[in-house]
DNA sequence: GCAAGGATATCG
DNA sequence: GATATCCTTGCA
């Protein structure tokens, strides 16, 4: 379980940073799924990423998930980040391998799911969760209420999206944890 | 600073 | 059917 830190929101055709900016594509449906439901995406060939579809069924919209606080399971979380490292090419080798390895264990628990592609590695997620209803309890992948909730929240443009051009760019769409030190670098 | 990696949307 | 590109990451 991690606590929720960093967030990008993404919309429909009329936002050209969002994969709905060509409508309605085989990749994308799930997108425009009911409200709650996970669409999971492979970017760069090597990393998935999680988001909340969140507009009404039919319309196109979801939140990215950038990063999570670990709150528990960080030993599994540790076995998902080995998993996926384990797939790079820096790790083929005996010699990369325990780099990699050593690396992971360097790396403190805070760190842990601070990124998109980091986030779905170490809770295991991959494309085969879209379509998961994220509002049922019954869920082994969900989201819950944050007893005590607000904190106080930033906000900035979003990354990775310079091909959708300066206007839209530069809309201040990420929203993260001012200070928590689980935000993506 | 940049390669790896595979799917994807678009073009020919 | 071929290809430029991608909501990233970890290495040089």
């Amino acid at each position: 379980m991690g606590r929720i830190v960093e967030v990008e929101a993404y919309g429909d055709a009329a936002d050209r940073a969002s994969h709905a900016r060509f409508g309605r594509t085989p990749r994308n449906a799930a997108m425009f799924g009911p409200p709650g439901s996970a669409y999971v995406y492979l970017v760069y060939g090597m990393y998935d990423c999680l988001n909340v579809v969140t507009g009404p069924d039919g319309s196109a919209s979801a939140v990215l998930i950038r990063a999570l606080a670990p709150e528990s399971g960080m030993a599994r979380m540790r076995a998902g980040r080995s998993a996926v490292a384990g797939r790079r090419r820096s790790a083929r080798t005996a010699d990369g391998q325990a780099r990699t390895s050593a690396r992971l264990e360097r790396t403190p628990d805070y760190r842990l799911a601070s990124g998109p592609g980091l986030v779905t590695a170490a809770l295991g997620i991959d494309t085969t969760w879209t379509g998961t209803d994220l509002c049922d309890p019954g869920s082994a992948l969900r989201l819950e209420a944050l007893p005590g909730g607000s904190s106080e929240i930033a906000s900035g443009p979003r990354i990775g999206i310079d091909y959708a051009g300066s206007a839209h760019a530069s809309l201040p769409w990420r929203l993260w944890v001012p200070g928590d030190p689980s935000v993506s670098g």
